[in-house]
DNA sequence: GCGCCATAGGTTAGCGCTAACATCCCGCCC
DNA sequence: GGGCGGGATGTTAGCGCTAACCTATGGCGC
């Protein structure tokens, strides 16, 4: 069709095709083709036409690393996480890319070695030095989520899942209504007090979930009794298990994870006290094996996508206040739902 | 110290700096500023000295954008993926991203809506077309196995967990290996023969798993019954479970992965099928929660992380291997290992 | 017919960095 | 002592793109 081109034999295809290329083929400046690319109305519809015609006939590729010099936004935003292999974070980080893609940006992830303040400004500072627009930290700790306050950051932050309490906008779910909802739901079937099996001491959703735990007790009028305190594993809650097991005023346990519940599940059926005949259980995660679990676990679920894609949205949305030089947006919650299976039974003391 | 740079008073640090302001201040040319940065050997030690205090007193920052766009490299790599809430691909993620850091590049991701050959290649453009230097599909299902060679790769790739016979580098763990140990180990207890619960027909790990157990069944002269086709949930191991709990002469089941093996665990039990005093059960990936199943699941463990610190390596690999103009580097298998846990016992017919 | 403004497009200058070459200076050898 | 080699540094030219400004053309009102 375009006799134009007919010059340059096959050979071209060589080195990939730039701007400049494109334009010379179709008969007009670079400064047209970067135009037609971003949608300029100052171009003839003819001249367009021309325009793609010749991209499409050279294979052109618009360069993102130039494009991004120039206009200092790299469409590229960074995600620090801890342990991404487990089920949280690891939907959360898939909420997290589904959301971007869908707004235009991709996800870089920087995952953490450990636990502590220095890691967590050593991926900062990695990714901002990357060119990161914006940085995703999914939080959990309560050390990490004061690193993040003594970050000098070059770009807006926002905290997923847990974070410092002022300071930067945080997204995550009411994880204190979710302890009250399982709690409330043991009370309501009878039981005398619920115990409960905690995440790790440092862990900031442990922290709610205990408060959330207590304050449904104390407002019931029900006895509190001291919390056995676990890592998240299915080991832990296995070993706690064991020891609860022995209690024999225990007849409504509330988990802090569905992973320890699952060792705790185990526990007991060892122990020879079924689940929910002798005594009840409730997870917190609705993790997708739970409805599966010997009996099919009662647990809160935890919408980790919806906390994905909401932080993302907030992120947009607080680089372009930071853009705009206006203030930056406000974290939200997200509502957790009572799962209720086969592991809690009315109590039959 | 530096009295030069006296004229500019705190208001530094408004714009960050960049070469020039460094080697202004440390009375050198950009490029000397440039030749400390990568090491260059011909600096002065004096010189070099008084640029670093220059790039400390500016806090100053290289920007890698600009530093990729001469290079044509930008230390990025792509990782494409399905389902990354899933423990496997989770964990292999996870594996990728820690072996990338150690060499030094970042990883940015880029999920599939769906299984099909167009969003592979979509997925693999659009990394490359943000400029990536290279691309790690983490593949477990023909069609994108097959998409992958269709696709006209403008940088090294890599496939993970499975991918074409030939045409790129493979990485995965030796599926037919692990049926095979998981199916005499059963053969070994005394049963007559195996049942197999797989994956989705258009998985190639449930493929490799068919071909594995189908070669130890004939190996050993048992009759091969007709496999149950799942979809790796845990859903689909509980009803495939409730049917094959009606089969009395099914006493050992080879399930394709342990999330199945917990549903069917789950099945066996409502059907008064006790396991392993009835039956015997092994699974497949060893997922973390495996040996807090009732009973403690016996399996295959797949290393994930080892899988994708090795991929990335061969990876890393190729691109240098690219760049020299050399053949790309072999694929590798990573050996699955059998844990012997509590679902499996001596047949006792 | 002239100025005026809108429209369509070209030209020029960078973004911040590295590669390639040019230059300077010094010691050393014949 | 003069040329020469090589280490230390400066200068220049891009990488591929966008932003900002400039120019040509044409329609329109008076």
């Amino acid at each position: 069709m375009e006799v134009e081109g007919a010059a340059s034999p096959p050979e071209r295809s060589r080195r990939p095709a730039v701007m400049s290329d494109v334009g010379r083929l179709a008969g007009v400046s670079h400064q047209t083709v970067s135009r037609v690319i971003n949608g300029s109305r100052h171009v003839r519809p003819a001249t367009r036409e021309r325009v793609l015609a010749a991209m499409r006939e050279l294979g052109y590729r618009p360069n993102s690393i130039a494009r991004a010099l120039v206009t200092g936004r790299s469409q590229t935003l960074g995600v620090v996480s801890f342990d991404t292999t487990l089920y949280g974070p690891a939907s959360t980080l898939f909420g997290i890319e589904r959301a971007a893609h869908e707004a235009g940006y991709f996800i870089i992830i920087a995952s953490l070695k450990a636990l502590d303040r220095a890691s967590v400004s050593e991926a900062v500072d990695r990714l901002s030095l990357h060119g990161v627009d914006g940085i995703l930290v999914i939080v959990s700790e309560q050390g990490s989520a004061q690193a993040l306050l003594d970050t000098v950051p070059s770009v807006p932050m926002v905290a997923v899942e847990g974070g410092p309490d002022q300071g930067i906008p945080v997204v995550a779910v009411d994880q204190r209504e979710g302890a009250r909802l399982a709690t409330r739901h043991l009370l309501e079937l009878g039981h005398r007090t619920v115990w409960h099996v905690t995440g790790p001491v440092a862990s900031l959703e442990a922290q709610a979930r205990i408060r959330g735990w207590e304050s449904a007790l104390v407002q019931a009028g029900a006895p509190v009794p001291p919390p056995l305190t676990g890592d998240w594993s299915a080991r832990s809650g296995y070993f706690l298990g064991r020891q609860l097991s022995r209690e024999a005023s225990a007849t409504a346990v509330f988990v802090g994870n569905d992973q320890m519940a699952l060792g705790l599940l185990r526990a007991m059926h060892e122990a020879g006290r079924p689940v929910p005949g002798d005594v009840s259980v409730v997870g917190f995660d609705d993790i997708p094996e739970a409805p599966f679990f010997t009996p099919p676990l009662t647990t809160v679920r935890q919408d980790f996508g919806e906390v994905g894609s909401r932080s993302l949205r907030v992120l947009v949305r607080a680089i372009e206040a930071h853009q705009a030089g206006v203030r930056p947006p406000e974290g939200s919650l997200v509502a957790p739902e009572l799962m209720v299976r086969a592991s809690t039974a009315p109590f039959t003391g």
